[in-house]
DNA sequence: TATAAAATTGAATCAACCTCATAATTTTCA
DNA sequence: TGAAAATTATGAGGTTGATTCAATTTTATA
């Protein structure tokens, strides 16, 4: 390849204004510095480009080949230096985020509706993060943060604290464990449990509340919309580990009530992981901060 | 602008190698040129455009942006690359014809048919030159080639001859002047003269054959198309003044004679009109040099 | 044909790209 | 986890090559 983009400019501008003078004085060159481009194009490729002793300059066949191919490709070079510089400015960029429970989507959706009004230039995506590990995907730039509940060590990642939040069990108001204080895994062995279509170790409520204490529901369910969840417990059908915030974006709350699972309650803090590079990125930092208040709304 | 092609295939051959070296060996530079390259555009817009301190370099929003240019914009390069070279090797190129006379039709249309078997690759046109003046479209290089019966002297501008011809009355087998041995001006006073649709001036059997005399024919029919001038004739509806090509190749031969106009004939050369510096090309070479064995066949 | 404008040419300058050598990473393997 | 290897980054220097300047040639216009 010999072409540059600067020669495609030269033909251009000279193809637009007929003469080396006006071309040059457009591209803020010499004439001089135009005969040489050319002549330089047409001994490497042995043709001419121009037709010479003529006053307005005009284009041979190779020189119409060359200002064709000026005339596709400039355009997008100069859109893509204006996407760079808006991506250096912070006006635009991209926001992939990968989330690790479906729940999440209650308070993403929400937060993402606000933050699309500051940030409209924004390309925003959200993939699910169950059957893939996100972590080396965020590392290698295919995605650009992670909702998380737990934060990891590791090189270039950073883990930012969003929220708290307590994992909660939902239940019919008329419910028969309606009046006790919290939850206690052997109250389960008798009851349908709702959980998201997921491999178990990868719920907590099978992981870290369950499973210790051997008991196994008497049926289990699973469901994929959270709203969905919802209205199977409004209708008496089952019961479900949720995170706090789901009751709080919810319409069937009045005839849903939650409990705490054990005495002490299941506590867990939601973390955002992205490059730490990118920490400082305004649109990034923008997306964290916006998130840190969804609980104080 | 600031981005060049160079920079667009650096990009595209460390995205295709993920490693500066690979990269660097496929664009035979060495790794700290390319290094260079893109630490260049990174500070020119002051962003990052691939993910350092990890092992496959991997591209940034920034970068996927210059990755997608350069897979855009390659291709077309390569491509007007190509056909440069192919247009300096004589291989590709453009012939446009201009005509200044219908019944060039005549042996220019097999004459292109042959051309086009040795030169598939020519992109050819025929255009009518009888409403401007080719010249000057010539020198601008709006057209390659002009096949016209007279030949004057311009800078720039070669005329060569292809081959002589003789104007020739063509009339019916069965027609009252059948046994002159040549036509004068005032045998046609009382016939139907067939031309074709242009001004008189630029017909010479009015401007060198009956005008000098003073003699109108009695009626003028204007017809395009040469095969309909000679059907006509053949069915004995007026005479026509045509070169003598144009029987040679004619179906209507067996019911038509021609005679010489007045007693030494009307002889001309017909010539095609070229740039200077379009003689040596090869592919306009060969097109005159097959126009001139039209005659020969 | 003469004059003015424009384009080309060659020499010199200047900028920038590339290479080399070295330093700082990161990765890999023990 | 630590050390060696590989890879990438950095800085200086040299070379390339693009641009300018000045002079010449060419082309357009009166």
């Amino acid at each position: 390849m010999f072409i540059e983009i600067r020669h495609l400019r030269t033909i251009s501008a000279i193809a637009e204004n007929n003469t080396l003078q006006q071309a040059a004085q457009q591209l803020h060159l010499t004439p001089s510095a135009l005969s040489h481009q050319i002549k330089t194009i047409e001994s490497y490729f042995e043709t001419a480009i121009f037709f010479r002793q003529h006053k307005p300059l005009q284009l041979t066949h190779a020189g119409q080949q060359l200002l064709s191919l000026a005339q596709k490709t400039l355009p997008l070079v100069e859109e893509t230096e204006c996407e760079l510089e808006k991506i250096s400015a912070g006006k635009t960029g991209r926001l992939f985020i990968t989330i690790e429970c479906h729940a999440c989507f209650e308070w993403l959706l929400p937060t993402l509706e606000t933050y699309r009004q500051h940030y409209p230039d924004i390309n925003i995506d959200i993939k699910l993060g169950m059957s893939f590990n996100p972590l080396p995907s965020l590392s290698r730039g295919e995605i650009d943060l992670i909702i998380s509940t737990d934060s990891v060590d590791k090189a270039g990642i950073e883990f930012l604290p969003l929220f708290p939040y307590q994992a909660m069990l939902v239940l019919n108001k008329q419910h028969p464990l309606k009046n006790k204080p919290f939850i206690s895994p052997t109250d389960l062995a008798d009851q349908t449990l709702i959980t998201y279509p997921v491999e178990r170790h990868r719920l907590d409520i099978f992981k870290h509340f369950l499973e210790p204490a051997h008991v196994e529901p008497a049926h289990t369910r699973q469901v994929e919309l959270t709203t969905m969840i919802l209205q199977l417990i409004a209708i008496d059908q089952g019961v479900a580990a949720l995170p706090d915030w789901v009751l709080d974006t919810s319409n069937n709350a009045q005839s849903l009530i939650t409990k705490p699972l054990s005495s002490q309650g299941m506590h867990g803090v939601l973390h955002a992981a992205c490059r730490t590079e990118d920490i400082q990125t305004p649109y990034i930092k923008a997306f964290i901060d916006l998130a840190r208040q969804f609980k104080n709304r």
